[in-house]
DNA sequence: ATTTGAATACGAAATAATTCGTATATCTTG
DNA sequence: CAAGATATACGAATTATTTCGTATTCAAAT
């Protein structure tokens, strides 16, 4: 296990989703891929240093402009949000959690097809 | 629509917790069913007071014992809050939180079933 | 080589959220 | 009615998070 204890917040998260995505990405990649109109580039750029320290994020410093990639793991930390939710928000009950999550964003039928797939698989 | 533009903090989720299910509590009450060991009485007082300066609760004070009741809506709270993690954590995807949520807490055959159902009558 | 542009470093302000201490009021009960 | 227990009010400290300004370094282009 190398990390994995820690909660990242809000904005770690969003910064996190786009090294999940790319593999690996410099702070102006990072900063456009979220366009944010309301932070400038060295907010993006201080906290993804703070990830740094915090061993969230690994870098490599051997350019000039540093890159950057996750060392949280996706899938640990997805089950780490999720299950605060379902405890936090659902009392305890994956199902709740689960309807809310249809009834809201309409899934397509391809979606809802692969997930009943994955329920009959579950059995 | 009363109120809903509001996101409650982490805290201020777990008191709702309690008020949802509770119908109504007193500031004891509440903060007797989140048995936090590591905070006070009063610091649950002040949150459950600035939640009612939010528009978040209402109470009735005309006992010395005042009685809070939620002034949010549950079902829009929840879905308002699951709305931003799809987004926020899952790309927007429904069907990745919902697979998180099965692959996590693992759901019983009972709750398989009633999702499996809920999502045929979505069609 | 000098200027210009883009990057990092880093302290510190601004904001948000939580926590507590203490004053004061109100019951309860001995 | 006085004492003790239990409530609320509320300012303020603490902690967490986000945001920015400015200095400095590095590289590319004139």
């Amino acid at each position: 296990m190398i990390n994995n204890n820690i909660k990242p917040t809000e904005g770690e998260m969003e910064i996190l989703q786009v090294l999940w995505q790319n593999g690996r990405a410099t702070v102006r990649e990072v900063h456009e891929a979220l366009n944010k109109k309301d932070s400038g580039y060295t907010t993006t750029l201080k906290l993804m240093q703070i990830m740094h320290e915090k061993g969230l994020v690994e870098r490599d410093t051997n350019q000039k402009t540093h890159i950057y990639k996750a060392l949280v793991n996706q899938d640990k930390t997805e089950k780490h949000l999720v299950s605060k939710m379902i405890n936090n928000v659902f009392n305890g009950s994956a199902a709740r959690l689960v309807m809310q999550a249809l009834g809201n964003h309409k899934a397509s039928a391809d979606e809802i097809d692969e997930i009943k797939k994955y329920l009959d698989s579950m059995k």
